[in-house]
DNA sequence: ACTATATTTAACAATTAGGTTAAATGTTAA
DNA sequence: TTAACATTTAACCTAATTGTTAAATATAGT
């Protein structure tokens, strides 16, 4: 729901990272676990910063909760970031 | 210096605001002070972070300090933006 | 029903961020 | 050098963020 939830939510480094460990496609939120120091609460909450960004959805299966990438809501910065570097280009393109 | 700094920046949206305005040209910190409610002290703060990121440059003239955009840093978070949605049109391009 | 596994939620502590007012700094002009 | 103006910095307060551990929830298998 809007920039500011997505600037927010990529403004902590570890949740960037999640985002680019789903770039190669889907994970178990376990197996994001533990490319992180940190502990599975921790991620379990950076998950759902995501998720209230709306840059991840999740599916559960079974005992996992699959989460994967949802990069249309990035058009928006996109954009934005564009329209401030005054990139015509980019800006007329869908 | 780096994605972090630029995103931390940008995750504010006084911040994000000021962009916008100094997007016209450059503005004192005065005239930026005017166009929101906070204090000129919450300002100098908000243009210093800015200044940090990179994202704005300041020159003192005479009694004023002028601030202008400093676009060029976006490119970095364009990039990896692009990148994330996996837009290779944009990530050539430049 | 019980146990094991996967994940989230709650409660708490530490840190960071953003706002305020007041003091400090730098500049210009009298 | 004093005064006025423009801006930043310091000190302080409150709220938000991030991490931890422990408890709760959901699912699958026995």
């Amino acid at each position: 729901m809007g920039l500011q939830n997505t600037m927010r939510a990529l403004s902590d480094p570890i949740r960037r990272e999640i985002l680019n460990l789903l770039k190669g496609g889907r994970m178990a939120a376990g197996d994001i676990v533990d490319r992180f120091e940190v502990t599975g609460a921790s991620i379990s909450r950076h998950l759902s910063v995501l998720k209230e960004a709306d840059l991840i959805r999740d599916k559960r299966e079974g005992k996992h909760i699959y989460y994967e990438l949802n990069a249309s809501v990035l058009e928006e910065i996109l954009l934005w970031i564009a329209d401030l570097k005054g990139d015509e280009q980019y800006d007329q393109k869908q």
